[in-house]
DNA sequence: AGCTCTAGTCTCGAATTGAGACTGCGTCCA
DNA sequence: TGGACGCAGTCTCAATTCGAGACTAGAGCT
């Protein structure tokens, strides 16, 4: 047995039965939404959304690593998937505004639970690395 | 008020935190360990070394549109981070046996409830992505 | 001697991404 | 009246990453 709880074994094994099922792998509709939460940018873009509704130039300013480029992808591609909403204000200069919608606050609570994962590891994320680091020179 | 749980909202105010605290933001220590998990590759090979032990032959089949490159890539990132162990038996031809450790088992729970999700909101999606690609031609 | 098997590495063209210049248009200030 | 500014993008080009597939070592089998 894998020592897992019951209820992550039901998720693997639905796992592995929509695996099967899907005879193109490619098209799997669970990777079709995990590639999209999976983007570099997009967890870091609900996350920040989820504070409060944001404005373009506010993202930008709130990831400053991102590109122009990528902000307006990541955000055409989650609104796209019905994540975010986004709101025009026709006025000079224009005024856009970005806000998560039900579908969208709906990933808070796995990926909240993922980010707290993360926070809590990261401790020993960071020593396998040195070791890792240490052993192949 | 955001209308989600307490929960989610204690590790928002941690991930606010920590992003506040980081003066270099790229730097951040849960962005490196996301930015792994959030790999394309990275959870579908967790996924599968969490049904059971893989070699590098099977890994291959079970991930059919995987190349050998990013295969060999990603395993070695997992391994790196702590998540997989490595195994080598040296026979000819050479046997590799790859698994997750505690640390990779100890993601599960978080992944399975991001997969849950998926599988429980792809219907929303998929209609979501319709309705998009209806409204701009 | 030649073929097979495994777990990779190497190379090269293709796709994705990043940096940053550029646009349109009203407002503000001179 | 005209010049600079703000915002939300788009466009272009260079750099990075990725995919497809050829190639390797070394033992066993025929």
């Amino acid at each position: 047995m894998t020592g897992l709880s019951g209820e992550v074994d039901a998720v693997l094994d639905g796992f592995q039965r929509a695996i099967r099922v899907e005879p193109n792998f490619d098209a799997c509709p669970v990777r079709g939404v995990l590639d999209r939460i999976g983007d570099k940018w997009s967890t870091l873009m609900v996350l920040t959304l989820a504070l409060r509704p944001h404005r373009f130039g506010e993202l930008k300013r709130a990831i400053p690593d991102i590109s122009q480029r990528m902000l307006t992808q990541t955000l055409r591609d989650l609104q796209r998937d019905g994540y975010v909403a986004r709101r025009v204000f026709p006025t000079t200069p224009p005024a856009v505004e970005y806000s998560l919608t039900d579908l969208g606050r709906s990933l808070m609570t796995p990926l909240s639970g993922l980010v707290d994962w993360a926070v809590r590891t990261r401790g020993a994320v960071e020593a396998a690395r040195v070791a890792f680091d240490r052993e192949n020179v």
